[in-house]
DNA sequence: CACGATTTAATCGCGTACAACATATTTTTG
DNA sequence: CAAAAATATGTTGTACGCGATTAAATCGTG
């Protein structure tokens, strides 16, 4: 089982490492979770909750397809979460005119005012990575690369 | 809201460095997860099913906390898990005799055999990260430092 | 020894994730 | 232009994650 005493590789302690390199990402993508949840409570949003909004933020209105591509979620996931921040007041959601194939997610006053609101309580915890800014980007793109391996097989 | 003309810190570019980290980190472990699908459903496995095998297929027979001190997760989470792995046959679970509050989780014969099973499928994708071991080491230990941090609040 | 506090699992409810399927609307093609 | 293929979203069923609660066993202190 065990490349023993090859000058190259050893296949065990690839393995190992896969499996801590597994159990990293899975952990630390719950952490992230945990750690949002106490602010994101007050607030009512969950953490995917959050990332749309994120999105929706930054970008301003979009179909649905667009956000699936940005967090890399199916309709499956996306509509009833949608559904949920429409009840809570804080998107819309209407059918492109010009292709009703597809649905336009904006922000209504509520949602677009939340930012702020988020962002100066978040602000509090974005410390929280305890990186600075080079060491941040530069995990970030690691992680980019090895998701986009993972993706291409 | 933003710090404009200071020599020291932008923080809206924090902000965005830190709303890319978190991408990041959600969607590689999403990436994980499909990855490894397609491989683990031919042995009737799903992810975190797999994650919970490779601790038991390391440290052998464990209770029910430490399984969830390794991965993260609580009894909420691993109670229907482990009924699930227990009906498909790969392990037992029996109230330790000590102390009759812990249910140690026991690898069946069947669970054991698989290990080679799963190995041998898996090492045809164990190259997909497409990093080499001292990358994957680094990675591991940013990922769980950030872990650290973040935990620690 | 007794009784309250702690520890360990299990259960329940809600909200993701995702495959598979259903539906409606373009777009493509014969 | 009509039938077929492609596209965008929604629905259903299974399986996590996790907070909150419950129940049983053990521990600590008087």
């Amino acid at each position: 089982m065990t490349d023993k005493v090859s000058g190259q590789i050893i296949p065990d302690e690839e393995k190992r490492l896969e499996r801590q390199l597994c159990f990293a990402v899975y952990a630390t993508a719950h952490a992230f979770n945990r750690a949002y949840k106490p602010i994101l409570d007050r607030v009512g949003l969950t953490y995917p909750q959050y990332l749309v909004m994120l999105v929706l933020w930054e970008k301003g209105c979009l179909p649905v397809k667009t956000i699936g591509e940005q967090l890399d979620l199916d309709s499956g996931t996306l509509s009833p979460l949608l559904k949920r921040l429409e009840q809570a007041g804080l998107i819309g959601r209407a059918r492109d005119p010009k292709d009703e194939r597809q649905v336009i997610v904006s922000l209504t006053e509520k949602g677009a005012g939340m930012q702020c609101q988020v962002s100066t309580i978040m602000s509090a915890i974005g410390e929280a990575t305890g990186c600075d800014m080079d060491e941040v980007a530069s995990l970030r793109d690691r992680l980019q690369r090895l998701r986009a391996n993972l993706t291409a097989e």
